[in-house]
DNA sequence: GTAATACTTGACTATTTTAGTCGGGTATAT
DNA sequence: ATATACCCGACTAAAATAGTCAAGTATTAC
């Protein structure tokens, strides 16, 4: 099981984000130089971040994107969610009557993984930004 | 994130096992059949289970394999050790200095996923083979 | 003793996913 | 005007996944 790096840049910028004076808005390319994640990743990524009203953008000179809330009411989950990024431990088609089988009936383990995938979830629901930020006297 | 296909069939597999006597070689062949897994990709992953000490084999006509201890005290983290599969949270290497960015120091986010990973772990730790057979009442 | 069963092992491969890049935009402040 | 910085779709190299294949060996049943 491995988190891709598109959840993890999203995090890391936003975390960046959230250390500065809310509504100054803040380009990408200073994320790209403090974070060193690439700037036309970065785009990308921000992109569905925006189309997600986590953040909202500030175009031209001087502009950059600025969080469209407070860091305590994001949530890890959104982020995700936004990245179009699910959790998935579970074989099957969860609407689907049919196990990852084939079978009518799900398979022996679906009730574990099920069981996992709430499990994780509740992880990131239960992140907010803010939680990152706790030590505030990091340099990074 | 997703759970890989390996992982997943191998405690399908186990669990299939474990609801028949013990010590009773069970072939690969029926596990494939009853839980409709490639009998090619079984072998592949019953051989790291047995190098890990999960299952002994008994070769020859009416062979199979064994479960090697009590479903109870097979831990799902040692199913997932076997088959090395690590959950990855994190981008950087965890013995390193350095952080996923190249940097000196860990990144903004590394105690985040380095929480996540352990908690997912946890999971892992925790549950045995027998856990899933509580409902012992089911069909497949 | 020979056939059938079933484990053993390493190498190989198609497909999918990931982790980005590229090109050509548009809007805004100075 | 011009530089900055967001916007957007399409593209691609590389890695991971999900298997398959070939060529065995050991054991039991008849
Ligand atoms: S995981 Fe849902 S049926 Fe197997
Ligand atoms: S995840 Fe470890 S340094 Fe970024």
């Amino acid at each position: 099981m491995k988190l891709n790096t598109k959840s993890r840049y999203a995090v890391m910028a936003l975390a960046d984000m959230s250390k500065f004076p809310l509504n100054d808005p803040i380009s990408l390319r200073d994320i790209s130089l403090r974070q060193s994640i690439s700037l036309l990743y970065l785009e990308q990524i921000f992109l569905k971040l925006k189309k997600n009203d986590i953040v909202k953008s500030v175009r031209g000179t001087n502009g950059g994107y600025v969080l469209k809330r407070d860091p305590k009411s994001i949530k890890l989950s959104e982020i995700f969610q936004a990245l179009d990024q699910k959790v998935k431990t579970v074989g099957c088609k969860k609407e689907s009557k049919k196990g990852c089988n084939g079978k009518l009936a799900k398979c022996i383990t679906h009730e574990l993984w099920d069981e996992l995938e709430v499990y994780i979830n509740n992880f990131f629901e239960n992140k907010s930004l803010n939680d990152l930020l706790i030590n505030k006297n990091r340099i990074n």
